[in-house]
DNA sequence: CCTTGTGCGGAGCGATCTGCTCCGCACTAC
DNA sequence: GTAGTGCGGAGCAGATCGCTCCGCACAAGG
């Protein structure tokens, strides 16, 4: 049976994938562009052959997670916007966004090259936020002060969690689990600081979407003379 | 006029130190505990000769960082409790907490050597803290199911602002202006959330300072077998 | 003018760490 | 036994690090 033989490979194969890319994800969260090659790959439990053969580079692996993490986020947009009800729908989209575990991502961002593939998904991804922010307003479940750039600064904010990080670091993962738990609590909050009607106006007007357009660029030699 | 002479050194010595404190706190926000030192003596102004003559080591350089943090920390909350009105002065902790700008020293917990200093004042803040939210409380102005390792938590995540910290590496001094605006009304957003009484129950129960009493310890050697 | 004193910048040193290559090994099918 | 296949990690060249140290600018006293 050679078949069942070239699909436990390629089983295996993806096992390994999938544990190299949540251990990419994790390391990068943790250390940030710097992240070494060679941690990842302990991280995940393989060899740094292992991850180069899947990977070229380290800016292909790194392309490959931010590509991921789009796709999440258009995900959880989406998967707001199939919600009937309008704030569980936003209340969806902004969890799952906050929790999918690609917060530390924008630390890698304008270290690599963007592909039109993200760019293109990530404006699929904003303009589905968008139209969810609008349909919350207009139901008035959503303080009518805020702007949908406001709700990614946020969800920006909320999805880092350098405690977590620093415990996993640690190996506390006694202490992880207590970690992520109280980090739901403070994500309820921030739910609950942007229902309708807001007990106090916002200060400035609401931002716009410049503010992230910058974000997916490559770096500008640094500070050249 | 001799002493003439010597206060005008001084006073040049003294912009040094506090210049050098500025560029490394920023430098550490940007590039974690990996900073170069060269790096943060560029964003000074000065030579790397200058910060080694008033620091001998980058350890040293990074600890009186830290010890500064820690009384901003304090001085937030020893001026909430100043405020008569407890809302007022809870609000005021939390602004002051999340701007003073030491969000980004979370990241070098673990790879200094904390001094007896450092951890007496953050005790002092902590009780602070715990101070000003049995208040709050009290006055049934804070929402009774959050606890101060909520609100440490909160400040926290606030504290960093990547998205700031990323304009600034790019140059872009157009829009970190326009960004802190927006980081103040997820703050006063968080604010809102705050406020009693709560509209929504919070998940699962409050969490315990056991989650930040590690934070400031070294770090064990990594993933010993 | 020269000498002395003082604080500064940054070239450069050795050690460490980086992305990446490549080879020996374990394992299976035949 | 032989061939095929995917794996781990030692090791290489270069980049980067913390830190030292020396030449320089400048002011005061002679």
């Amino acid at each position: 049976m050679e078949s069942a033989r070239k699909a436990a490979r390629r089983a295996e194969v993806e096992r390994n994938d999938r544990a190299l890319l949540r251990a990419a994800r994790a390391v990068v969260a943790e250390d940030g562009a710097h992240a070494a090659v060679a941690t990842i790959a302990a991280r995940a439990g393989v060899g740094v052959g292992t991850l180069y053969r899947r990977y070229p580079t380290k800016e292909q692996l790194f392309q490959h997670l931010c590509s991921l993490a789009l796709d999440d986020y258009l995900r959880a947009a989406e998967e707001g916007l199939a919600h009937d009800d309008p704030w569980r729908g936003f209340e969806h989209y902004l969890t799952a966004a906050v929790l999918s575990g690609t917060g530390g991502l924008g630390a890698i961002a304008g270290t690599i090259t963007v592909t039109e593939e993200m760019s293109a998904t990530a404006a699929r991804g904003d303009a589905a936020a968008e139209e969810l922010v609008r349909r919350a307003h207009d139901a008035a479940v959503l303080r009518a002060d805020v702007g949908p750039v406001d709700i990614a600064l946020l969800i920006e904010q909320l999805g880092r969690s350098p405690l977590v990080e620093q415990l996993t670091q640690q190996g506390r993962t006694d202490l992880v689990e207590a970690a992520e738990h109280a980090r739901r609590r403070v994500i309820a909050v921030a739910l609950d600081g942007l229902r309708a009607p807001a007990p106090t106006p916002l200060p400035d007007p609401p931002p716009g979407w410049e503010l992230f357009s910058e974000r997916w660029r490559l770096p500008d030699g640094p500070t050249a003379p």
